[in-house]
DNA sequence: GCTTCCCGCCAACTA
DNA sequence: TAGTTGGCGGGAAGC
């Protein structure tokens, strides 16, 4: 490792700031919306390649992988059994082949964080915790990998699947959920890496394994912070640079959010604040959000997304099957048009005021387009409701 | 002086 | 066996 010096003191040039894995995560989702909405309608061609994004990017491959392994690991559900995981991978990106990855979009990240915070409570998760060196396991059920540790434990001789095990256990992506289990399965509100990393090493007071677990959180937490799912702050005891989690309203996890709970709390609901009108859905450049900054590329891209949101939102919610998604909207249970309307009017004020700022702007845009579709989403339960009154 | 975290080595894994 | 993946920790930038 002796030739790094040469990146820093030497080179005039160099910025600390703008080789950060945050900024690089932010462009990441930028070239991915790009590259993926561009090719979006060609047949067979859905995913974006490592060497590609690496390229563009003018960074090295290695540091893609470090954002990949975290958004990959958002939404895996090592919690889940075997038979109840088929089909529940809402990951954000997903690995599809060798240096190929599959763009699966934001709008998994609710589902996927509410459903990992309810599949445990803290105090269980903990004990898990705390037990790793012995079972290797973070739940009660069993994932593919741990079914193959089970089977190496039984046969000496299987020393890959060993080290398989071993592996994983250190891994960024497990490391990504357990810290997301931090915020979603306990009540607290704000968390210093270093805790987080001595909670998540269970007894262990090993100082080496502490500090290269801190730097592992501060990479996630870096890319947690560009996507607006945590913010830093400071621990109201010690006063140390600390972590608030603001990416999912608390609500949700108890199964009862409400629109008009946002006005009590300053923590933002990912994807499930409120907006818009009708009028709003007919895309007009001025109501889109788009914000058009110096990149013309950026501005073609913008173009391409919208008009490809607004082609999927009608191909896929505008047809007799009627399918809501993560944003659905709560049941409908007053169909009196104007209190529809004053709720629509209120929603709008709600969303002006509490409309998130994103600092990331392809996020802040996909939180517009989710808000234009929880919008029409409603109104069309709206007229199916009034069609099909509940018994 | 402490916090933050980039960077690239190199071992493990995969095709 | 070559190429891919990713754990790891040294050490420099930033505050």
């Amino acid at each position: 490792m002796a030739s790094r010096d040469s990146r820093t003191t030497k080179d005039p040039l160099y910025s600390r700031k703008e080789k950060s894995l945050g900024l690089l995560c932010s462009n990441v989702f930028e070239l991915i919306l790009c590259s993926f909405l561009r090719l979006y309608n060609r047949d067979g061609v859905e995913s974006i390649g490592l060497d590609a994004a690496a390229l563009q990017l003018g960074v090295e491959r290695r540091r893609i992988y470090d954002i990949v392994n975290i958004l990959e690991s958002i939404g895996e559900f090592h919690c889940l059994r075997k038979s109840e995981r088929a089909g529940k991978r809402l990951q954000v990106l997903q690995r599809k082949a060798k240096n190929q990855y599959t763009w699966k979009g934001f709008d998994m990240i609710p589902a996927a964080l509410k459903e990992q915070g309810l599949q445990e409570k803290f105090d269980t998760y903990v004990a898990n915790v705390s037990n790793w060196k012995e079972c290797g396991v973070l739940s009660n059920s069993k994932t593919d990998w741990q079914e193959k540790c089970s089977e190496a434990e039984k046969v000496p001789s299987c020393i890959s699947a060993r080290r398989e095990k071993h592996r994983r256990e250190k891994s960024l992506g497990l490391l990504t959920q357990n810290f997301v289990k931090l915020f979603l399965c306990s009540d607290v509100e704000v968390i210093s890496l270093d805790r987080a990393a001595l909670t998540l090493l269970g007894h262990s007071h090993d100082t080496t394994a502490m500090r290269t677990k801190v730097r592992r959180l501060y990479d996630i937490a870096n890319v947690f912070s560009s996507m607006g799912l945590i913010e830093k702050t400071r621990d109201p005891e010690s006063g140390k640079p600390a972590f608030r989690w603001i990416g999912l309203e608390k609500s949700c996890r108890h199964g009862s959010s409400s629109a008009l709970d946002v006005k009590t709390s300053k923590r933002r609901e990912f994807g499930n604040d409120i907006t818009n009108t009708v009028a709003k859905r007919c895309h007009t450049s001025s109501s889109t959000g788009w914000k058009l900054n110096d990149k013309s590329t950026m501005g073609k891209c913008k173009n391409i997304v919208n008009d490809q949101l607004s082609v999927d939102q009608h191909q896929k919610y505008g047809s007799n099957d009627f399918v809501f998604g993560p944003f659905a909207p709560p049941n409908v249970t007053n169909t009196h048009e104007k209190k529809n309307e004053m709720q629509i009017q209120d929603w709008e004020n709600l969303s002006s005021t509490y409309r998130p700022q994103y600092s990331n702007q392809v996020i802040g845009d996909l939180f517009h387009h989710y808000a234009e579709a929880w919008k029409s989403w409603y109104v069309e339960a709206e007229d199916k409701q009034q069609i099909e009154p509940e018994s």
